[in-house]
DNA sequence: TATCTATATATGTCGTACATATGTATATGT
DNA sequence: ACATATACATATGTACGACATATATAGATA
């Protein structure tokens, strides 16, 4: 354990014992090197730490407050491909099927006629789309569609956060096409259900939309 | 943006351009500032942010080398209930709903009689427990266990982070007890779904168990 | 060949100095 | 009295040189 790990713990205990909440202003550089009796560039060092998770802020003149975590900071940084495990990449995948499921209740408690208008606009674009890649951009836009709907803006970001995980592991596993799932349920079915339909028959049908992706799962 | 800043997106440059992998050695803090015409300072402080993210770490004499990043490295540090606002507590809240909702599927696909064991043992415990508070531990490790049998890690250990700002909203909102439910599902009845039922009867009834919290979602 | 010692090395920490953006105080003009 | 310009103060941002420290490597010895 380094010097600038113990200034680190030290600092959050500091934080939490004050009480400190977003907004709060907190002592000087050299206020909180001096009261640990260490140098201002070790300081730096473990408050550069707190900085990066976005928990304080620094402005030239007017010193340090305390801030708002921001979830999805720095998430793009450590969400990459390149960087993951297949395990972990798996685990995201299956995450985003999870959340995919799970988001229903939020729809049915949540949707609006504009909403529903806005799908049925998205459905006809798609429905009346020549290209692979022009349907394959009004699928994600639904799948998006829906995620807004959930009216969770922590969720909705997670999703845009996960894309790339999913885009990815899609080409890797060389998922096969929605179309020649012979059970296939379209957009228009689930909106369909979305409008007049039960939670539990939308949850049903949604398993069946993205059965090529379940069938990944062992 | 200051010069750090830039230090900073020119090093996710320069790893992305040379496919660095977890594994890889980067050059030193010196030949790294040399490079880029800044000084020892700035660029410890740039590669300081990518250390915090656990993308890279440094050993003395042996230089810094190129990490796999952990999602939940820094989460709990984030996840601070004191730290969020009301609205981000509330999307978290309902994050563990949608996740636990949305698992069944997993637990369909890999739940073992050894897994359906535990179970057992835990809703025995639970049916003989006398205190709330055990009652209540063994209502947490009944879902807990839930996530192992998901066999999705990331999940499980989002679950773990996600608790305390469950519990945290859980008081927040005064929630009424389960027993006080009248459609109440216990554990057993889950239990012997997911035993001999199926996915959709299993969600239906988890949904009753946790409608209490459902309620709260408008 | 195994063990010990010396040296090299790159990160970790320190102290000093200066740069810079920004806030506050003061002086001047209308 | 109010508006504007200037000077000064201030705390973070950056740089430099020095030294500390943990660890790897090379060389010497038994």
């Amino acid at each position: 354990m380094s010097q600038v790990d113990r200034i680190e713990i030290n600092l959050y205990e500091y934080f939490r014992n004050e009480n400190f909440v977003p907004g709060d202003s907190i002592p000087k550089e050299v206020e909180l090197a001096e009261a640990m009796g260490v140098s201002r560039t070790a300081m730096r060092e473990a408050l550069t730490r707190f900085k990066t998770l976005g928990i304080i802020e620094s402005k030239k003149n007017r010193g340090m407050s305390i801030t708002q975590p921001d979830f999805f900071q720095n998430m793009n940084r450590i969400l990459n491909p390149i960087l993951l495990t297949k395990e972990t990449m798996q685990d995201f995948f299956e995450l985003r099927l999870v959340i995919e499921m799970g988001i229903v209740d939020l729809l049915f408690i949540r949707k609006t006629n504009d909403d529903l208008k806005k799908l049925e606009n998205i459905i006809e674009k798609e429905e009346a789309a020549k290209s692979k890649s022009e349907k394959l951009k009004l699928d994600i836009e639904f799948h998006s569609t829906l995620y807004q709907i959930s009216g969770n803006h922590t969720i909705e970001r997670f999703q845009k956060i996960l894309m790339p995980i999913f885009d990815y592991m899609n080409h890797d596993l060389h998922i096969r096409s929605q179309e020649e799932n012979e059970d296939y349920i379209s957009h228009r079915v689930l909106l369909k259900i979305l409008e007049n339909g039960t939670a539990e028959e939308f949850r049903m049908n949604m398993h069946k939309h993205l059965i090529q992706y379940f069938e990944q799962i062992k």
